[in-house]
DNA sequence: TTGAAAGCGCTAACAT
DNA sequence: ATGTTAGCGCTTTCAA
């Protein structure tokens, strides 16, 4: 006779055995307790009890082919927005029996395609993807899967399956529409890592000012370089030395509006008369600053929990009432701006 | 004969028809190539190939009684703390054939107890706790999974397994002893949430102003309610309130030592001649500040990379030379102390 | 409503 | 070095 170990665990059969029913029903008592006669199902619940029975969820994905996994994959972990997301991905997933498995693409595509090939490998029973960027394989992948999908962050009207999101280049659009109004004619952009998010805002940007007739190239400056506050004083003291009559910036994101609010208050720049800032994300760190500062806030938190709604009522068989959300976008106008 | 849906997918069966192999020596090909003749070892490559043939983990799970997950616990998403933390485990666990998954326990204990609980259910190949402060419950259950554990954020010389972490109350003392060798003397302390490394950063506090003489409750001003910016200008004010003629505020972490170097400036209190301010982590935006805010510094991401190091390591059956470290901080002197 | 048998895809144990 | 068989713990299918 042939022997394994197990895991020493109680198994089924044993419940089974404890309970004296047969496998199937304790099976069912604990998946579909309304299918079991309310005797054996108090036989069966005590027996559970008493010798602490935990199933094995790897042994019932494998007999079932359904996984309680859905694969969440994120451009990074230390940017604070997804941090965010992230709370409310794990708010909504709370008490509906699957779990988050996350994947850091570090903003490459080639990442992300990786990362979509190992999750489906793995039966992930849905993604969560950021952005609207794709590779076509990974769009094959996905399809091939046959999962729900949900794209987040941006806007589009033609997403793989389902999206909540919003479109940045309407924020950054109004961002500079709103600058616009309050005076400002020399507006500059400052933008680092440039992921198509960054992208998308300074289209927004570039097409207000053009619609403006006060596009000017000079005053548009980015790196590739990660973001971050030190960085932004940085492309603060760029933009001032390429553009000197430069009189607001509209920074794309908050990490590079608190570093530009920095440097012209080291430079004793008046803000907001001689310089006006927008940010975007409306964190705590800039909303509390000292000028507060203007920006464009999104609700971050509640894009994660409608996504794996979205996704966890696909998995229910539900249909979802709006598969493609624009989450919309507000901006609030703070000290940095006149 | 009774029929079962299936995958779909290719099977190791598929593999092994069209190598014309038995089905375990594909198996060994792919886990342990060497244990395989050269001859066979390509005719399996070729077909795994040919039918794109993809292992399922599940399956291998469950034959093997081995997983490769490791259970990741943190008590938050949001703060940023953890987004280094996470970026180095996730940057070590890389081609280590594991995966991870994360819990949030939201800083409860008794959320703690359910994770550690559901990831031995999962068979976690291995857990990661954050802090020292596990309830015997988890302990327990931590020792009847029998599976490697890491602490990490904080230091003892007592871990549960094994650690990897800094002594916060030292870095509390530390922050104050500087403070007081500038010539400060009624240096308050500022905290929000009060987590257990919140409260041993006051210890160290407390104990080095008392062995200053100097110690004075009512510099102390702390809350439950969750950290921000927002809140640091608010204890600020409380502080500031409850004793006019302080000239100092250790603050628990950075987003309070932002909140008051903007109260500070908000109130023209010219910093660091009145007011000196030491915070917490040595953030990007703290570090990058106008006046650039003086601050204990840890490195987060080695903690993160550590971590996993270690138990990959145990995984590996590797000994782990230095099963309880303690990683260290440094004070970074900077313009809100003088 | 309940159960027996078969099988999910893979690997450990036992052979050769 | 390779194969055979049994079985990991559960659920599906079919039958009663």
């Amino acid at each position: 006779m042939r022997q394994r170990k197990g895991s020493g665990r109680p198994t089924i059969a044993d419940v089974a055995r404890e309970a004296d029913v047969g496998a199937i029903t304790v099976s069912r008592a604990i998946r579909n307790p309304g299918q079991v006669s309310a005797e054996l199902r108090e036989r069966i619940e005590a027996a559970i009890r008493r010798l602490n029975y935990v199933p094995d969820p790897q042994a019932q994905v494998l007999a079932s082919g359904r996984s309680n996994v859905i694969g969440v994959i994120l451009p990074s972990l230390t940017n604070i927005v997804f941090g965010d997301v992230l709370q409310g991905i794990y708010d909504r997933i709370e008490g509906s029996g699957f779990h988050i498995q996350i994947g850091n693409t570090r903003y490459s595509v080639d990442e992300e395609d990786r990362l979509v090939a190992l999750f489906a490998g793995q039966r992930a029973a849905a993604m969560l993807l950021t952005g609207i960027d794709q590779s076509a394989a990974t769009c094959n992948r996905l399809a091939e899967a046959g999962v729900p999908v949900v794209q987040i962050m941006e806007y589009t009207p033609r997403p793989i399956d389902m999206l909540v999101g919003v479109s940045h280049a309407d924020a950054g659009h109004a961002a500079v529409d709103y600058l616009l109004s309050r005076g400002y004619r020399r507006i500059g952009f400052l933008g680092a890592r440039m992921d198509p998010r960054m992208l998308r805002r300074r289209d927004g940007y570039r097409a207000a000012l053009r619609k403006a007739g006060l596009y000017d190239p000079a005053l548009e400056i980015s790196t590739p370089a990660p973001s971050g506050v030190a960085r932004g004083r940085a492309l603060c003291s760029q933009l001032l030395a390429a553009a000197p009559d430069v009189d607001a910036a509209f920074c794309a994101n908050d990490d590079i509006a608190l570093g530009v609010m920095f440097e012209c208050t080291a430079r004793a720049i008046p803000i907001p008369e001689r310089m006006g800032i927008v940010g975007f994300n409306d964190l705590d760190m800039t909303a509390s600053a000292v000028p507060a500062i203007t920006g464009i806030r999104v609700d971050r938190y509640q894009m994660g929990v409608r996504a794996i709604g979205m996704l966890l009522a696909r998995l229910a068989d539900d249909a979802v009432a709006e598969p493609c959300v624009d989450l919309g976008f507000e901006l609030i106008p703070r000290q940095t701006t006149r």
